[in-house]
DNA sequence: AAATCCCGCCAAACT
DNA sequence: AGTTTGGCGGGATTT
């Protein structure tokens, strides 16, 4: 339910574009439709429709097709407003993240697979490439009763990470669903620091992998038996693995259990970003990274081939872009990712996506495969101002975070900090914290809402936040009557412990 | 001819 | 054993 709503809150200006168009409407899969014969094709000769192009099944388009594909369901709506929502319903972020989750949320490998008419194989290969960078898309499929435990007895902080600033958290089964790109930021932040430690020689790298709380995948019986809790860490695959990197120095070495498949397409990714990041010129060609990358071997044809297949992700994404050396003629690639490059670190910055303009909504669709040159001149200094804006979603949740809390425990605050989005009129709160029994909350949910209801100048904002706020009290409601199954696992005390966890 | 890079076999890694 | 991931390189397409 609410699919219906959402959608309708989307842009979706038909471009005129005729010629992207075409394949536009090939890569919105509509609801009722179901297969993709497209390409069907059996193994050898193509004999059937000789439309066939290579150029139409290139990974980057189809990580694109990707992308507007689980788009589509809501998920879109949920990436891109996210920062904004939690701006005032940070508390409810869990509900937000997770909302619609069993039908629109996630959508299986399979079914993917087969409407953007390709094998499975290749989501593997996009996927690994966007997770490494920040973008992932996998994400534990938590159910409900798994969520909400993880909510009760972690820190509000953890919960907040995990939600927000996810990076490549993996385990699930077959079901992706998109997150946003809320954690490259912070991603691309720790490749260029490991990177830059590694370039310095010393420096152990800690190994990174967030803890990833691998909850039941199905709801129910999911004890958490173990008293301690917290350590749920569990590294997960590679106890070490991921060696300082070989550079052209030491190329044979390490390997105390094999190295096993660690030349991966994800790592092979970062690898190839931390050269954008370190080095000074901003653009390298593929051999040449290749080189960079792998020690002058001479297993080098495979490895240029997956840089490829790299590059073409990362270009879909408009993190690199493709350009011809000046000089010589060999194309190479250029790095677009982050705007400025002020080596302050303390600096937020980094606008994230899609350089696109307001909305970044540009290549929601599937559209722009030809990642028209944006107006990014030269060196785009134009972002003194806007720094504060374009802070990574991490950033403003934290802050969101810190503002909720804040009055939530007392009155009113004054510094509520604001995103992207910036609500025209001001907003006022006074809900009178205070936790009395589980009936007034629902009571106090409702008024907080209510009062925190933003007067936003784009009317569609407004529709779409109102109707989060409907889908709220709505599940809020139900979920008080206890209809739910999930009051059988844990009754309110749990829940109030989670959005009053403020302590 | 050189640059790209899709295809899908088949082996690890996980159930 | 069955399934899910995902190296890897042949060789088709593009440039």
């Amino acid at each position: 339910m609410a699919t219906a709503v959402v959608m309708a809150a989307v842009p979706s200006s038909s471009p005129a574009d005729a010629a992207e168009a075409v394949v536009m409407t090939e890569a919105v899969p509509s609801l009722p439709q179901r297969q993709q014969p497209v390409f069907v094709e059996g193994r050898g000769g193509k004999l059937r429709d000789h439309a066939y192009s290579r150029k139409q099944k290139s990974l980057g388009l189809l990580c694109s097709k990707w992308g507007s594909l689980v788009h589509l369901g809501d998920s879109w709506i949920l990436a891109f407003w996210f920062p904004v929502l939690t701006e005032f319903f940070c508390a409810f972020s869990s509900f937000v993240a997770l909302y619609n989750r069993d039908d629109v949320e996630s959508i299986g490998l399979d079914d993917a697979a087969r409407r953007l008419g390709v094998e499975r194989r290749r989501i593997y290969d996009i996927v690994n490439v966007l997770e490494s960078v920040g973008v992932s898309s996998f994400f534990l499929r938590l159910s409900w009763t798994g969520f909400l435990f993880f909510l009760a007895r972690f820190d509000s902080d953890i919960c907040f990470r995990f939600i927000c600033e996810k990076i490549l958290v993996r385990k699930a089964k077959n079901r992706y669903s998109w997150i946003g790109f809320g954690g490259v930021p912070m991603a691309l932040r720790e490749l260029k620091e490991r990177a830059l430690r590694e370039k310095s020689g010393l420096a152990p790298l800690p190994v990174e992998e967030p803890s990833a709380a691998i909850m039941s995948d199905d709801e129910d019986e999911d004890k958490m038996g173990d008293a301690d809790g917290d350590t749920e860490s569990e590294k997960l695959s590679q106890p070490v693995d991921n060696p300082s990197d070989n550079k052209p120095g030491a190329p044979r070495c390490r390997l105390r259990s094999d190295h096993r498949k660690e030349k991966s397409l994800g790592l092979l990714t970062q690898n190839f970003v931390k050269l954008f990041l370190t080095m000074e010129v901003d653009t390298i060609s593929l051999d040449e990274a290749a080189k960079l990358l792998l020690g002058e071997g001479h297993a080098e044809n495979t490895k240029v081939r997956r840089l490829y297949d790299i590059a073409n992700v990362l270009s879909s994404l408009n993190f690199i872009d493709k350009i011809q050396q000046a000089d010589s003629r060999k194309p190479a690639f250029r790095w677009l990712g982050s705007a400025g490059k002020p080596k302050a670190e303390n600096g937020v910055t980094i606008a994230v996506p899609p350089p696109g303009k307001t909305i970044s909504n540009k290549r929601a669709f599937g559209t722009e495969l030809t990642n028209i040159d944006i107006n990014r001149s030269r060196l785009d200094s134009t972002i003194p101002k806007k720094a504060k804006l374009t802070q990574s979603g991490g950033e403003i949740l934290k802050n969101c975070k810190l503002s909720v809390q804040k009055q939530l425990g007392q009155g009113s605050k004054g510094g509520f900090v604001y995103g992207p989005f910036h609500p025209a009129g001001a907003r006022k709160q006074e809900l009178d914290n205070g936790n009395k029994g589980h009936t007034d909350n629902v009571q106090n949910w409702e008024s907080l809402a209510a009062s925190f209801r933003p007067q936003y100048q784009n009317q569609a904002l407004g529709d779409l936040f109102a109707h989060y706020v409907e889908a709220w009290k709505s599940w809020y409601s139900e979920f008080a009557q206890g209809s739910s199954m999930m009051q059988q696992h844990f009754g309110m005390p749990v829940i109030n412990q989670f959005l009053y966890s403020n302590h």
